[in-house]
DNA sequence: ATACTAAACGTAAAAATTACGTTTAGTATA
DNA sequence: TATACTAAACGTAATTTTTACGTTTAGTAT
């Protein structure tokens, strides 16, 4: 029986909320997408790729299939190989089942991804996805190593969060200097001086103050700012790109 | 027939091999390891993996067969896996004949290595391996998308020789700052101020100077260094973990 | 003795970081 | 209408780091 699916190679998507209030979050599906089992299998979203398919393509459509998130930012950052890490008996027959193929062996490229959590309804997410936010420090135990490449992944987005621009994925297009300050802390996991921090950014070039200002809030309102990303690739490219 | 291979997945190494004298240059290899074809087909040393292999214990092992080389720093850096990253059918076909099995699509996992280059003799690659170093500014058309790899490869060393101690794995165990300073100089490809970049050395608690000089050469001597890894990993860890 | 070479030390200005204190512009409430 | 409250925004002074240089030192070679 002939799938279309690539019996060796999957990929895994660790997507990381983001959310005002609460901080950093992980999507998680359940294996059984229409059962309400118990204890419920959780995972990342992930499948087998097609054949001749992508990998980034594949990643994008395995994230609209399980999850109806479509056309986000999703970064490769790391390759799991363990041959023994489908090991579960259960899981791995549900697997087999699922995909209808039978599974040797499978080598899965791990992406991370950043969304603004309010876009996605959590309501339409649990209803139409069995799909649900786990805060960081709250998840629970997952099928096969998915716990593993979820550490992996938020180590890996620690460290390009401090040389890529990353946060402005999780901003709207005019944000103040406070949302700034909180994606960061909540991305790095630690607190950050208020003062200092402000200073930091003034300094960068291509981020942009704006004469426009919060409206209606109870206290001084805030500076929107913009980030120019035009001028932060010039920047990081040392001057060397010819911006058009 | 089934030959053990993998159909679906290899691994590519970019060997880099830094000279006193003459930088950083990278290994390449040709495709009729035996015969002495021209124009001679170039490539990375690389191969499908055997079905449960081990993605690292593969790179190893590929790197053996085709070069001789061994038990060295190997360092997972991407994946290329482009449907079209085979297309030129000569290739192709050799790759099928070469592996005995049908080849649809193979994404490559690449993995980037540092060794002393002077451990290596040119004669014996050459000879046993039909193998060279080339200059990093002076590397020929090679087959699939190999020149895509090394260029990739090279990017990620540089950033990552920023954040991660890694040349000290192309040093001897006592080092001038000198030598220090050429290999940084020739892995990010830019002249530093030797002044300030001892200075900054200087400053460095896992960097210890030793009561020891260089002998007999026509100047004042050079201190020696060592590099102290677990004072590296106290400090990188922020204090955190524990020195037994 | 003198020249030569790379190693090693030094200095002063500028920029960035750190750890704080103070003022400001608005809404809420008494 | 005055006062309280809040987060935003400005400020400062000490310390550390970076940058761009100049000078001295310890050896060999001639």
């Amino acid at each position: 029986m002939n799938t279309g699916f690539n019996p060796h190679i999957s990929v895994d998507i660790v997507v990381f909320g983001f959310d005002d209030n609460e901080g950093l979050k992980v999507l998680l599906i359940n294996r059984d997408k229409d059962e309400q089992k118990h204890p419920a299998r959780l995972k990342l979203p992930g499948s087998l790729i097609i054949i001749r398919e992508r990998l980034s393509d594949s990643a994008q459509r395995v994230l609209q299939e399980l999850t109806g998130i479509k056309d986000i930012y999703l970064k490769q950052f790391a390759v799991f190989d363990n041959p023994e890490r489908l090991k579960d008996g259960e899981d791995l027959k549900w697997l087999c089942d699922s995909s209808g193929i039978m599974i040797e062996r499978v080598v899965t490229i791990a992406y991370y991804s950043l969304v603004k959590l309010h876009h996605y309804s959590e309501t339409e997410l649990s209803k139409a996805f069995n799909a649900r936010w786990y805060n960081l420090d709250d998840i629970p135990d997952l099928i096969f190593d998915h716990n593993e490449i979820i550490a992996e992944g938020l180590s890996v987005l620690r460290k390009e969060f401090l040389t890529e621009p990353l946060c402005f994925k999780l901003l709207p297009k005019k944000f103040t200097m406070n949302q700034l300050l909180h994606i960061s802390e909540s991305i790095l996991g630690i607190e950050l001086d208020n003062r200092n921090f402000r200073k930091r950014i003034n300094r960068l070039e291509y981020i942009i103050p704006l004469n426009e200002h919060q409206k209606g809030v109870a206290h001084k309102p805030a500076r929107y700012y913009i980030f120019d990303s035009r001028k932060f690739e010039f920047i990081k490219r040392g001057h060397t790109g010819f911006i058009i």
